[in-house]
DNA sequence: GGGGAGAGATGCCGC
DNA sequence: GCGGCATTTCTCCCC
């Protein structure tokens, strides 16, 4: 671990090494890009990590207040007869300039992170669900294909009932909405379209549904299946897992 | 600038006081809630906010890997017989446990900002421009309301034409694309019904608009027209604006 | 607090 | 690279 030694001399290594960087300071902001913004004077977070992502974090809230992606150029220059900074970061049409006041701390240090996320739960996990228990979207439905990509999108899960009637099943691992209303809609219709049938039923498989979009479901004589998104892990945390153990 | 006497002790200080917190920590993490996830272990960047988010960062890529919201309860303790801790952070249904193999570094402070990012150019800029010079949709065009609410959604701008037929106009301040073709053809659908209406006519007003979506757009006798959302700061930039002029 | 929709969305996958 | 879409989306606004 480097403390600092030089601000500046510290800075420019960390960002030739690709380190990461963490910049404790007091700051002014403007981003000019596909929007643009100003943000006064507060003490904020700054974080650059080794593939030059930047972000600018205030006390509060998930989401950094100014950022920038991977890839971007930074330069940090004194302003002259202080103690301030500006950095300058930019990436073809984007620009973030942050005035730095004050430093209030600075560390640096490469990391090493190999790792890469496995998670469950997802949509995807949810369609494969059902494409392998079709009996969770009724009795006699019989799946024929998942994640089928047509022009207008691409569609969960697509088979047909006990009656031989095509079903097009939208999946959403949390409530459904209008919006999941619309894309289920537009599948049918594409369906209809492309083999020319005048019948094709839409499901929306769900654990929950806003009241509008159950509206609009029944409105275009679509139903509503009540699913859950599929958990391996949960029931370990209740027999008292252990972390190490994974 | 406080450094590390004793890591639980600071750490525990730092949480207590809201100051943030950040950790420089090789890792393990496990989380269950919305979904489940888990990461292997690795050099990681974790913070802790004055409002308890948590936010775990490896060393590339804009998003956190790992995170829980504001509010959340953290409690840390060693690992008998070992140098690792676990950071055991919920809030209500969400878990993560961070297994911390190893502590780099540790760095907190108590941050003041009270400012807030003031942005120009979203879409409600947008509709606001549009609704003040229609002639950018067409000429002729009179706008009656902007942001209407609908049972089915709101309405970014609604007029009539120079012939007096009603107008709905959805904007996206980026690329049009088939979920803002759906979205506009819902809210003519919707006028076309309350107002008992055979035609309403529907305008995509944005900057591009993707091959899929023209068509969607032409199949549905939409239109699409070529807006820009507003700037006020950009031309600053070209003659030389000053940071802290602002 | 829930619903609806934007976001400087980001990230993933497929063509 | 573009397109289509999920996301532990997050955030805001408004009922």
């Amino acid at each position: 671990m480097q403390k600092h030694t030089t601000f500046l001399e510290e800075c420019k290594l960390a960002l030739q090494n690709d380190a990461t960087l963490v910049l404790w300071v007091r700051c002014e902001i403007m981003y000019s890009g596909r929007a643009e913004s100003h943000l006064a004077s507060g003490d904020r977070l700054i974080i650059i990590k080794s593939d030059k992502t930047i972000l600018v974090h205030q006390p509060k809230g998930s989401s950094p207040i100014n950022y920038m992606k991977a890839g971007c150029e930074h330069t940090l220059e004194p302003v002259e007869g202080t103690d301030a900074f500006i950095l300058h970061s930019r990436q073809g049409k984007e620009y973030l300039d942050v005035f730095i006041e004050q430093v209030y701390d600075l560390s640096t240090k490469k990391l090493e992170d190999h790792a890469t996320l496995q998670l469950v739960g997802s949509e995807r996990d949810m369609s494969d669900m059902l494409y392998h228990n079709p009996e969770l979207i009724e009795k006699g439905f019989t799946p024929l294909s998942r994640e089928e990509h047509t022009k207008y999108g691409f569609i969960d899960v697509f088979g047909y009932d006990k009656k031989g009637i095509l079903v097009v099943v939208e999946c959403k691992r949390y409530m459904g909405d209008l919006a999941a209303v619309t894309q289920l809609r537009r599948y049918v219709e594409k369906i209809k379209a492309s083999k020319g049938l005048a019948t094709v039923r839409g499901i929306l498989a769900c654990p929950a549904i806003t009241p509008n979009a159950k509206k609009m479901l029944e409105d275009w004589k679509f139903s509503y299946v009540h699913v859950h998104p599929p958990k391996y892990l949960e029931k370990h945390r209740k027999s008292q897992m252990k972390l190490g153990e994974y």
